[in-house]
DNA sequence: GTGAAAGCGCTAACAG
DNA sequence: CTGTTAGCGCTTTCAC
């Protein structure tokens, strides 16, 4: 156990060093006003030297910019935040966060009544931004004012939500075509959870392009995890029993729709070829052919908006490889 | 977006409706320093009352708390930072700081110098409190005086460090004890990597466990990832070719050892039993027997340790349990 | 036991 | 452009 005086380097310090006041040195490293260049490159050379690095804690205190940044799942339970790609989310958010001097914390916003959480969020004054996950329309509708230009969207964004998504849409296209180019002419989608805006996006994808190929459009509603796999591809058999081709919404439930297949006979890749999404380790492992989905990227970059008041428009879509395995 | 004046609830508030000086309601409510009980009961009344909660920015500058707790990973390269056990480990913190205004951050010391790491985080005014993960001994031995009772570690602890650990021991044992009881007599053990302490425990189980039955010991070190149980098995079977059971040290490692089981024309389980460790979702497809991890109870504890400035003694282990499968 | 006063380190009005 | 003056909300000596 080693001791250590800690050599805390202030303002002052920087100041001193400079030969000017504070303030001018806030304005200097900030960049909050007016500066000089000679000013700002000896501000910048003293505190340089004097390694001074800028306490976040008194930092937010001054101005209200808040030390942590919060990532708000909507979703029917906490089991949620239970699952890996939350996790991953997450984790990603606090690598980012880490040389900033600023945490992550996760929190669950019931999926009925979403709003009430956001807005005690808003009235956190330690929140310097909020990452939503599967955030709902209504969500996106109405994030109080108080955040606006700190909130995020993973997924689906909105008028004053930017927005970072991998493009599922594309992915879901470029599925299609595969199954397409290897004969598949009765394809199916078990989308995902109806609820969430950003399942539309490759539902769309895939109606446009089946029906592109002259072919019928077979959809049913799924989810997210193998339950609900397997609840579409009972309800897609009984439908459609000649399918020949299934699209999931994830890799979890393409598993769930691959047991239910095997179950009423059909072979994988034989009968019927499964498409994940995701690119999950089991797909791997289960040879489930699918697409990735680079969740630590997007929430990176996700997370770092929050942070600079990233402006809303355009949704940034992060692409999204098929991975060509077994069952398709 | 609806606007909404925040009602920011300040000390100030509840001092008024008490009656009392803002220093009193501090000490009241932090508990630090004498207050008649009548004072007390009125400050805790008001502040439920008027749904005051300190704010922990203004709170962490004044007394240098701190408002993050940060993960320190020990390892070689960041892509620790990458696998879902570290992910677990900071979901985890995240859910536990959540509630607090408290956020996490992660960050990995480097293997051949981790005490400079740590180093720094002691002298950042940001840190509430630090839990190392696969900290090695050396580290353990030099906690910054600055950071005593506040790092904690998950898996083997210091003089001064508290732990919190998967009860590793114990599980080997009961591996042990199943292969014994279906039959196995020639067990090895594939274990963690050498580097890290908290791999002997079960090694040592390992080694009593087998030496009780009067069978030979047959140890060869390995690591964490399927490449480590590659070439532990290679090892393995160079050395002990009639080897009919291995223990590895965790489910990944333990993947590898079947790999190469299988490769080499070893039936598993008819030739060889394979044992693994964590019961991570994979185990349960390939049909692995495996003994329970329960990682997020053992985060969760450890950071609300770090947040307490629990003492440092006895590590606390939580128990893991056989899941009994295909492979063994 | 309790209050008054002095900061923690920084930012943000407001003068100059 | 720059310095001065106030705080941000809380804890913490130090007298009373």
């Amino acid at each position: 156990m080693r001791d250590d005086p800690p050599p805390t380097v202030t303002l002052d310090h920087v100041a001193l060093a400079a030969g000017v006041s504070r303030a001018t040195v806030s304005r200097a490293l900030t960049g909050s006003g007016p500066v000089s260049t000679g000013v700002l490159r000896r501000v910048h050379a003293a505190a340089e030297a004097l390694g001074y690095v800028a306490d976040p804690v008194a930092r937010a205190l001054a101005n209200g910019a808040g030390t942590r940044v919060v990532v708000a799942v909507t979703g029917p339970s906490d089991v949620l935040l239970d699952c890996a790609y939350t996790a991953q989310v997450v984790m990603a958010g606090a690598r980012v966060c880490a040389p900033q001097g600023l945490g992550v914390a996760v929190r669950r916003l019931p999926l009925d009544a979403p709003v009430g959480g956001l807005l005690s969020l808003a009235r956190d004054r330690t929140v310097a931004g909020v990452v939503l996950v599967n955030a709902t329309r209504e969500l996106l509708a109405s994030v109080p004012a108080a955040l606006r230009g700190r909130v995020v969207s993973i997924g689906t964004g909105g008028a004053e939500v930017p927005a970072f998504d991998v493009d599922a849409g594309a992915a879901a296209g470029a599925s299609v075509a595969h199954l397409l180019r290897s004969g598949r002419r009765r394809i199916a989608m078990v989308t995902g959870p109806p609820w969430l805006p950003c399942t539309e996006r490759p539902a769309a994808a895939y109606r446009a392009a089946v029906t592109a190929a002259g072919l019928p459009v077979r959809v049913v509603p799924g989810g997210f995890d193998a339950e609900a796999g397997r609840a579409g591809a009972e309800e897609l058999l009984a439908r459609w029993p000649d399918t020949d081709a299934v699209l999931a919404g994830c890799d979890d439930a393409a598993l769930g729709v691959m047991e239910v297949l095997r179950r009423h006979g059909r072979q994988v890749p034989g009968d019927v070829a499964v498409v994940g999404f995701d690119d999950v380790p089991l797909a791997a492992v289960t040879e489930l052919t699918t697409g990735t989905h680079p969740v630590e990227q997007i929430a990176a970059a996700a997370v770092g908006a929050t942070l600079t008041r990233a402006p809303a428009g355009e949704t940034a879509y992060f692409p999204s490889e098929l991975v060509v395995r077994r069952s398709a």
